[in-house]
DNA sequence: ATAATTCTTGAGTGGTTGCTCAAAAATCAT
DNA sequence: ATGATTTTTGAGCAACCACTCAAGAATTAT
């Protein structure tokens, strides 16, 4: 009933991504995600309802994209701290150009801080899923006898991801590689202790 | 020789400081300036010359008062891992109210990407010191034994600070302390490998 | 066909942004 | 006192912001 909808809702989220990964929620206009996705603001209005309402989808569309892809990485490795070892080694490789861009949800994470709750748990919701398959890894190194009994799962994942938005935090001030890669040593070193 | 500023520069900066660190360079506007100093632009724009110039200002500031001090904590304490300690454990216990609002470096890093060189200079060189006093407890404490012999001191205060920012930055996403605290845990346990 | 419904177009909304500037006020040197 | 220099005042600027809406276009139901 009615005119359809000429542009496809993914391809659109996925233009707008890039913009907003690149440029941040703020600093991202409407007419920004205009020029990127060819659409007039009626459009964008008429299936997003609001920019918040459009970024929202588009963190969505990140995490199903972007960390889900790397998460797959994560669990589907050989064995479980190669998964791990993996998911640290390849932080920096996903991004075409060399601009230190970062996470999108670690840089929402602490451009938005609690005065929108909205953004804010859906950011932390995408990172528990990684934190999650951390700890599906970690409980599987245990059992498997790759990891000291001593190790507790929740812990260390918990320790994880946050070693994991400290080396994007750092990767977002510094193109130094080898700083970045000695971090991640230290980071995979402190798994086996 | 002409009319002398009225206002005190280092408390206009402090003012200034608290507004920025809790809403971020982008969010505050130069109408919260005024508001929280109590100036007009004209007079904020003759001090500073402009938004950018004063952010910058307010970073010296942030980094000569909240985080020297947290240094000298850091170089002041008995032993040298119980500075490292200290610091940690006293990351979300600075700010008067609980909001989550975490480290202006931090924050202003993932904010402001590569599109700002002269503000992520001046970042990370605040994130430098922090390491810098790192660095110099550890060589301490491994001159001492604290610390095994094969801990290399760059390395192990790189990766402290790369821990230090992750653990900021999942301060902003959970007011949840338990969950800090084993975070604070882990780290610290991966010192003593 | 006609009516009903939905989407697209794109000019336009009021409000906010960082910033400017002429005039007035305060200090200095002479 | 006078003139030179500097700061303060506060109204105001062009540009931009997120967003709206009437008009037209496309589709469905009858």
């Amino acid at each position: 009933m009615g005119r359809r909808q000429e542009f496809e809702t993914g391809a659109t989220l996925e233009r707008a991504m890039w913009v907003m990964w690149r440029q941040g929620y703020r600093a991202t206009s409407m007419a920004d995600i205009e020029r990127a996705t060819g659409l007039n603001p009626g459009s964008l209005y008429n299936a997003f309802g609001s920019k918040k309402g459009l970024f929202l989808r588009v963190v969505d569309h990140y995490v199903r994209d972007v960390v889900d892809h790397r998460i797959e990485s994560v669990l589907n490795a050989g064995s479980p701290l190669d998964g791990i070892e993996a998911f640290f080694r390849t932080a920096f490789e996903e991004v075409p150009d060399d601009l230190p861009i970062g996470c999108l949800l670690t840089n929402t994470a602490t451009e938005n801080g609690a005065d929108d709750a909205d953004i804010q748990a859906r950011v932390a919701a995408g990172i528990d899923r990684i934190e999650a398959a951390f700890r599906s890894r970690l409980e599987q190194a245990r059992s498997q006898g790759a990891v000291s009994a001593e190790v507790d799962p929740v812990a260390a994942a918990a320790h994880l991801i946050s070693c994991y938005q400290g080396l994007l935090v750092i990767g977002r001030l510094t193109g130094d590689r080898s700083r970045l890669a000695t971090i991640t040593d230290g980071i995979l070193a402190s798994l086996l202790a």
